[in-house]
DNA sequence: CGGCGAGTTGAAGCCTCTCAATTGCTGTGG
DNA sequence: CCACAGCAATTGAGAGGCTTCAACTCGCCG
């Protein structure tokens, strides 16, 4: 289905994802801050588990009895309304922690857009591990502030901003997560679909293609098939986010 | 400014809120599960704040010097576009943490809609707390918690409902957090002005006017004043939010 | 009682959506 | 390896919901 959108990722040997060491999320996961011997707590209570693309590996208000570390792949999380308007609250790559729960039910659920390798943990058994390890909280305390500062974010581009705006930012969005992960900031892939961008940023499939098109036809970013492009005047497309750009000095 | 909108709080013998068994958020705030001795260690290290309404608590983008425990009144959290657009984040209530950051800077302005009373942490006498008192942090890991899902319930209300659902949404939510503060659920006020509110739902002023008259007109609920207003068909009301409520057993 | 800001109401315009047809990938099977 | 099938993406035309701009009304506080 979306298989070979794996591709830039795939052809590189796939690390091993039963060894910690080896973890593509290890940089940001949960378990980034952990020695050797805590490592082995959370090994003991979890276990590996690879997914397809297109497969789904959490249902929206289904018990929520496992959480995950993603250790390879992109999904993406969605909430739909009772008359099938989607929205896609994020997206995950290594590194996420994925099943957050407060009443026993997950809020969204969470679909795989390129084949996915995970840890698996059962919830119940994740609880005293937290109590005991307090590092392992206060990273996960970490990634939620992260989370909610991301989410807010997003408020603000869904409340506020024009379509080209928030395509633009998703841009960016997606330039600052290769950085993140060691790629070069102008090149993207997009192992979603345009349906995916749209039901992520407010907007209808069409109105995402367009906004593309105009952004090809302007010269600022160049398409490299359906799933990758690149972009060409980062400058230009940052002045027209608003985003923070890191507050330069005022022009005095 | 606001002034007035205070009036159905402050009316009740306003709380000694230097006595934590007084304060009104104590149900709901990170201190929910300390106990006396607990307290007190955070006690040494809070300070008690009045703020007048209209007052800004935090401004967007300054140092995160501090943190703060909400223990009365009303304020909004706002981010805002440099041509002045502005989206709410989020309204703050008894109860309620604010002062995040993960940069060292505020990520939103925060501004006084009634009188507020709060405790004020310095942020680096709070860490060593945290590390000290776990059950501190995970009460902060659920308030935080809370506070991503509802953040993302915010996305889909931003992304893909219509102002129609937006504005029953807000009602409905403003109903529950009368709810959990042990109020009636059909009488609501609003504190906010129908700018605040726009802002909160991505609409203007005017679009929440006209959807609140039409509400009016169609017998749903009755105006009480500017700033409160009563449910007269909750039913209704929650068919058309498309919210869950509560899934009652599918019809077989 | 009077003024001012907040809220309401009206008319016109625009951005985005909807519906529909065409084009172009992408991965497969011959 | 190439051609084809099927879905994704693009493109176009028209409609509609929300915004914008503007005037008016209401209600609160001095």
């Amino acid at each position: 289905m979306h298989g070979g959108l794996a591709r830039p990722a795939s052809r590189r040997p796939r690390p091993d994802t039963r060894v910690c060491s080896q973890c593509e999320g290890r940089e940001f996961n949960m378990c980034r801050d952990l020695d050797a011997v805590e490592l082995a707590q959370v090994k003991a209570i979890s276990t590996p588990l690879h997914l397809d693309a297109g497969a789904t590996l959490i249902e929206e208000a289904a018990p929520a009895d496992h959480a995950f570390n993603l250790t390879h792949g992109v999904a993406k999380a969605f909430k739909l309304l009772p008359d099938g308007r989607c929205q896609v609250t994020g997206f995950f790559t290594a590194g996420d922690f994925i099943g957050l729960s407060r009443d026993g039910l997950y809020p969204y659920s969470v679909v795989a857009l390129t084949p996915l390798s995970l840890c698996r943990f059962e919830r119940p058994r994740l609880r005293p591990l937290l109590d005991e390890c307090p590092k392992l909280g206060r990273q996960l305390l970490r990634m939620m502030t992260d989370d909610l500062l991301i989410a807010q974010d997003q408020m603000l581009l869904l409340g506020r901003r024009t379509a080209r705006e928030r395509v633009i930012c998703f841009l960016l969005m997606q330039s600052d997560r290769a950085v993140r992960q060691h790629r070069p900031a102008d090149l993207i892939d997009l192992p979603m679909t345009r349906g995916d961008i749209g039901d992520y940023l407010g907007l209808t499939i069409e109105t995402v293609s367009r906004t593309i098109t105009q952004l090809k036809g302007e010269g600022l970013i160049a398409l490299k098939g359906h799933h990758a492009l690149a972009i060409l005047e980062m400058d230009r497309l940052m002045e027209e986010s608003g985003r923070d750009m890191g507050l330069g000095d005022p022009v005095v």
